[in-house]
DNA sequence: ACAAAAGTGTTGTACGTACACCCATGA
DNA sequence: TCATGGGTGTACGTACAACACTTTTGT
């Protein structure tokens, strides 16, 4: 990438190393209510710097592996857990964020109920993602962002499919949405925008149990939202 | 950042070097027109790979300097061009992008038309953005992602300002506007929106020298946009 | 029958768009 | 005075929030 003379960078004992993390939502549902919580797995760490704190699960970069790849590797490492949906967050680069200089490129993902295998790696717990401890480096800032982003995105794009099974009630969608909006939707007016929007698709079956049964919907795959752009065709 | 054992990166021989790019905008006036277009400058490469190709302009990231600092440095060495708008864009870090291993943190920038220094050092050509030739490495794809960037962002947020001076009318604004939309905007309506939006401070002076006087607006610096969320707070 | 969630209808407000129209200046 | 861009008024359509109302189930 350079374009002009520049000197070789980076001698052995002093490289700028890059790292991958990963910010990884899930929702779990409150006991008596509907309402559900934004939570998130973090890592202890077992050595300097910061042993002992939390932090996100990450690891460093392979040389012959992509940066999606890296994160999707360093994540089942460290929690045993494959995301519904990875996408890149931030670089950050700042050079005090660690003792050692270090470039972590970010990333956020989402996981359905289902796929939390609770039988998952030691030394990795669930968090409120509302109340966190203190976080090794600077990681607290980058839940906050990667918070954030998802509240951003879950107002233009589907992000919430990555949060659900393949079939769902609008009651079901609508809950998830509440739980990262952190506020309540009217129910009627939630049904219709997300009719109109084009990108459900109603099925003839219905999830029954409780009162009246609520018809079960599925995305409609073929809606391009292109809500990262030229970047989506990558996938 | 790593959070469980793993074997030490990069060996000297063969570690990922990070680099950093930016993809500049700027508007330039089409001759005997109040239409602009969005031009880019592109350095050309001295030294392969890809030697006489034209890239974006960037360098190798210092051991002791963010990233941030690292696009402006690399910005002003290779073109000495000092941007009014910076913001990360995206790590590009698919294996085969290079030779070499690198990563490349890639930022996005607007350049106000009198920051242009048109003596800019040998080497470097300004592009329309809308016609470029094949170039260097993955750059193709990133100007476009830049670009789609740049006009998802000038409907949300008031980014317009990095390519004004101080103080304009309402007509140059909605110029900006026009060129990187590439449409044409009712001067009606977009007088409007842009009265209501609250960004915009009218002030008791008028551009004259044809037709009726234009009222001379400046941006409400009191306003806060927070369209990088957190993140924000680090300007 | 009744509670409660599923689903429909209606209304008001806000906002974008289209376009007719008036105003002020240079030539 | 006339052409031109600056600036205002108005009418229509869409989208969303609020909320009353009907439907269908389990108990």
């Amino acid at each position: 990438m350079m374009t002009r003379t520049s000197p070789e960078p980076q001698s052995p004992a002093d490289a700028t190393r890059v790292a991958v993390s990963t910010v990884i939502f899930t929702l779990r549902r409150l006991p008596g209510s509907d309402a559900h919580q934004v939570v998130l797995p973090l890592v202890r760490r077992t050595r300097d710097p910061h042993e002992g704190q939390w932090a996100l699960p990450g690891g460093w970069l392979d040389i012959a592996e992509s940066l999606d790849a890296a994160a999707s590797r360093t994540l089942a490492e460290t929690t045993g857990l494959a995301p519904s949906y990875l996408e890149q967050l931030y670089a950050f680069g700042a050079v005090e964020r660690s003792p050692t200089r270090v470039v972590s490129i970010v990333y956020w993902a989402l996981l359905r109920a289902d796929e939390i295998t609770d039988s998952t790696v030691e030394n990795v717990r669930w968090f409120d993602a509302a109340d966190l401890p203190q976080l090794a480096f600077d990681h607290n800032e980058i839940v906050d962002y990667a918070l954030w982003r998802l509240r951003n995105k879950v107002g233009y794009s589907r992000i919430a499919h990555g949060l659900l099974a393949e079939e769902f009630t609008l009651a079901e969608l609508r809950e998830v949405y509440e739980a990262i909006l952190g506020r309540q939707l009217d129910p009627a007016n939630f049904r219709r925008q997300v009719e109109n929007s084009g990108t459900l698709i109603p099925t003839d079956r219905f999830r029954t149990g409780s009162h009246r049964p609520a018809r079960l919907y599925r995305y409609n795959q073929d809606v391009e939202l292109a809500d990262r752009g030229p970047l989506d065709s990558r996938h």
